[in-house]
DNA sequence: TATCTTGAAGAAATCGGTTTCGCCTATTAT
DNA sequence: ATAATAGGCGAAACCGATTTCTTCAAGATA
């Protein structure tokens, strides 16, 4: 048991060239002549060679590594968005090495680090601190120090942060969300879920009044409901709480997300109305879920390939010096399904 | 911008010792005098300095890293999985490395193969050709090549390889399901999804059986069937087509997983049938799924913090040269919710 | 008192690659 | 014909830790 582990230099002895030969032929930039190239080719064949990456990047100062932070893997979004990095990263040659914070500022911490011990080349952070709209000094500070050693992109505002950011544009989002429903004949339209203090959700809400505005719909306070969280809890809580109130009952609900918006739903169906005939509910994100609950839910998602896409070369073209967009927003997609109904009809 | 790279050498020199010294300090496994200690340990601090795990995996031929191979982190068991490893591993001071094999043979062999490059110390396999009960010739010599110089677990039957096992307890959780079904009262149970290649699957069918046959109930050939994948769709299509066919309808529906469980409900509503009322639904798994979807399944799930642990302490047991035992069981929990209906009654 | 341990710490080798430097040879330009 | 350039390649330095040797001093044992 255990192989001798095959080296450069075991492979550069029996091909009677020297290590660095063998290295060339491995990195590809020099020249090597076809004779030696091939002999060195044939015994790493043979051994099935692969060069250890840790020596590999100690001397060259590449990790190629990336490090993608998020708060949850098995939140859906998160794991789609891991999906896609690692498929953009392995493109380009480069490792995916995925954490999570767990929404907790100390494993957050404890993850920077470890990913900052491997070297890994750049870090993508999605979630976490970088979300809420308040700036901490603090925050932004170390994020600087951080982003002052290698490239942090981020998905999120940060002011005053030297990080990329790859941002998913809630603004037009919420447009043709909002576009939809009232083109649908629905005016008394509830946006429910999400802190204020969440930059995403508050660039809803912000969207969302301003839509109303322009269509000349009147602006109801109640329909702009705060939860805690994103999870189904709350938003089964915030939908009860409508039911509860002697409040006018909507039309249609935007929920801040997939999982709000199943529990947006199973509260309606609780008591007793119908989706859509009813009343309409759609929501932000588009993962799996509004594909595979009932009923299947409309809902605007983004271009998941184009985000990890665009997250991942951003990271490498910092990596490589040159000088990718500071901000890039990736344009929404909205699937239409069947929780949305016209009711002009 | 960039600062300086503080290395061992910068402290070793301010500190006016060795670089030895410095890292006796930071590996613990050596004495040093208070004094120096404490000189070293503050310019650590002062510095923020991290040791560079690339060239510590050299020297010290660990990388501390675990590679934990998936089909598709998207999927919720999966999902679930990674954190609790990423999250036991931790704990251990290791680092886990995800990758998705999306069922693909070459993208998994890509990634086992840059897995090998960082020198994993260890490597769990979820999935993929080892779930599958023909053995490979191949794919067993392969296993057993890379067992050969680093310890691998998997969560799946591999006859004749050298790897760890820790399986999930298909038997005893098919009994408990069958049995909670049959103590509701239940007799014409179907059990829907899956291919019988597939090593859990078949595992969980001869149990089908048995529990049958200990009942005293008439095993019903058209009541197992068959599904290419583990998908919603399939589940749909299954059982679309147990409809349309002239058998009499079970009474309870096993599906394979809450995924297929999820096109099965579907299925059933669509055809005006209700839940549990008229047909009951049970699940294997019990992700976050069942929870969550109309109504929520009863579903047997596993104890997935157990599971982490005994994956990743069986890895890290193993790498330190102890003798973990080469098979674990997880035992099953099952969650009853609301998608079984006692028909005694 | 002489000898044996044990603790502390530096020098230097090592891990396995990449990269710089310099040398030699073969073209190509002048 | 000669200088300039480029290709091929080995020697050796280097990346940043750990670890093995050694040395030396101090405390324990005979």
């Amino acid at each position: 048991m255990g192989k001798e582990r095959v080296s450069i230099y075991r492979i550069a002895e029996e091909a009677g060239v020297s290590p660095a030969t063998v290295s060339r032929v491995l990195t590809g930039n020099a020249n090597v002549s076809d004779e030696k190239r091939m002999r060195v080719e044939e015994l790493i064949q043979k051994y099935d060679f692969r060069p250890n990456a840790m020596a590999r990047g100690l001397s060259s100062t590449q990790s190629k590594i990336i490090g993608l932070l998020v708060p949850d893997i098995r939140n859906p979004f998160f794991a789609m968005m891991a999906v896609e990095c690692e498929r953009a990263a392995s493109n380009k040659g480069y490792i995916l090495l995925v954490s999570n914070s767990m929404s907790n500022m100390e494993l957050e911490e404890y993850h920077l680090q470890k990913m900052f011990e491997q070297r890994v080349d750049a870090l993508i952070l999605m979630g976490g601190k970088v979300d809420e709209l308040v700036s901490d000094e603090e925050y932004v500070e170390k994020m600087n120090q951080i982003s002052d050693s290698i490239p942090v992109v981020i998905t999120g505002k940060l002011d005053g942060s030297d990080c990329y950011q790859v941002n998913i544009d809630e603004a037009q989002a919420t447009d043709r969300l909002m576009e939809y429903l009232i083109s649908n004949g629905h005016r008394k339209i509830c946006i429910m879920g999400g802190r204020k203090d969440v930059n995403s959700t508050y660039a809803k809400r912000i969207r969302y009044r301003s839509n109303l505005r322009k269509y000349g719909i009147p602006i109801q306070a109640e329909y702009i409901v705060e939860t805690q969280g994103y999870s189904l809890e709350c938003g089964y809580e915030a939908m009860n709480n409508l039911f509860d109130s002697n409040l006018e009952l909507p039309s249609a609900v935007i929920a801040i997300n997939d999982f709000t918006a199943l529990g947006i739903v199973q509260s309606i169906r609780q008591h007793s109305y119908r989706i859509p005939e009813d009343i309409s509910v759609v929501s932000f994100d588009n993962t799996f879920i509004a594909d595979t609950c009932t009923p299947r839910l409309t809902s605007i998602g983004y271009n998941y390939d184009l985000f990890g896409d665009t997250l991942v070369e951003t990271a490498i073209s910092a990596i490589e010096g040159n000088n990718p967009p500071r901000l890039q927003l990736i344009p929404p997609e909205l699937v239409i399904r069947e929780s949305c109904r016209n009711i002009m009809q």
